[in-house]
DNA sequence: AACCCGAACAACCGCAAGCCA
DNA sequence: CTGGCTTGCGGTTGTTCGGGT
């Protein structure tokens, strides 16, 4: 079958852009809109793959980027997604305003895996590497339908303790929904989850859902147990809870 | 000064999902 | 429903730069 090829590659440039690549495609965005990235390059004047363009546009030239170094509560608020989501950066990146799924990829690649290794935890799972093991003690409290959860590294990292309860029980108060994508929707139907670390006196509300085959914050049962659903597991995952406390 | 090496980041590639006729 | 086209995503590669020897 074969597909189509995106772009003639014979009349297309490769490689780095130049100033006047850029300063064309800022100037064809900024008239025309994003978008049609296929024939851009035509009515731009641009010698790109369309591709080209809208990876350039996206990840580089866009006016809302942020650029610059991430700050510690952006790193936080990484590995935290990462924990829950995986390498589904463009979902983190939502959740990051002016910054694109491209740098936080690049980022996690070469900054946060090496430090999470440094700190004897597993970049990929999450979970303490071997010779590292942190103990997570979890207590349920039914009548206010939250739990405590108390994680005790074995490295010498202080313990870390947080709560976690149905949003619902609590104010309001989202995080700023930035993409506007199905994705937060979904989200926002789905069900969500009140984080708060019990370390300091930041919350965190991720507020979040997940794609297939992940573990899950998500509400999948009645909440009080009263088995309002099929299967009877909690609506969220104390496991996967602990293990963002230990980040 | 020249070389090497690793870190950082930009860009490419292939694939899959979404859209629409 | 189907198939072609477009767009978006994630993995990977390529390039540049700075520090060490």
């Amino acid at each position: 079958m074969g597909r189509s090829p995106c772009c003639e590659k014979a009349h297309t440039n490769k490689g780095a852009w130049t100033k006047e690549e850029d300063q064309r495609l800022i100037d064809y965005i900024r008239i025309h809109g994003e978008g049609s990235w296929r024939s851009l390059p035509k009515s731009a004047g641009l010698l790109r793959c369309g591709k080209s363009c809208r990876l350039r546009w996206i990840n580089y030239l866009r006016p809302d980027l942020k650029r610059g170094n991430f700050s510690d509560e952006e790193d936080k608020v990484i590995i935290k997604l990462h924990s829950l989501l995986g390498n589904k950066w463009s979902l983190i990146a939502g959740r990051l305003p002016g910054r694109t799924d491209n740098e936080i990829k690049n980022y996690w690649n070469t900054h946060i895996k090496r430090k999470l290794r440094s700190h004897g935890i597993d970049p990929q799972t999450h979970r303490p590497i071997k010779g590292s093991i942190a103990v997570i003690h979890s207590k349920t409290v039914p009548s206010q339908l939250s739990t405590v959860v108390t994680v005790s590294p074995q490295n010498g990292a202080v313990d870390n303790s947080f709560t976690i309860r149905p949003k619902t029980d609590i104010s309001s108060d989202n995080v700023a929904s930035t993409s506007g994508t199905t994705t937060d929707e979904d989200i926002r139907q789905n069900g969500d989850c009140y984080y708060n670390d019990n370390s300091g006196d930041r919350e965190l509300n991720l507020d979040l859902t997940l794609g297939s085959g992940s573990t899950s914050l998500v509400r999948s049962g009645g909440r009080s147990g009263n088995g309002s659903s099929a299967d009877s597991k909690p609506w969220w995952d104390p496991v996967t809870a602990a293990r963002l406390s230990l980040l």
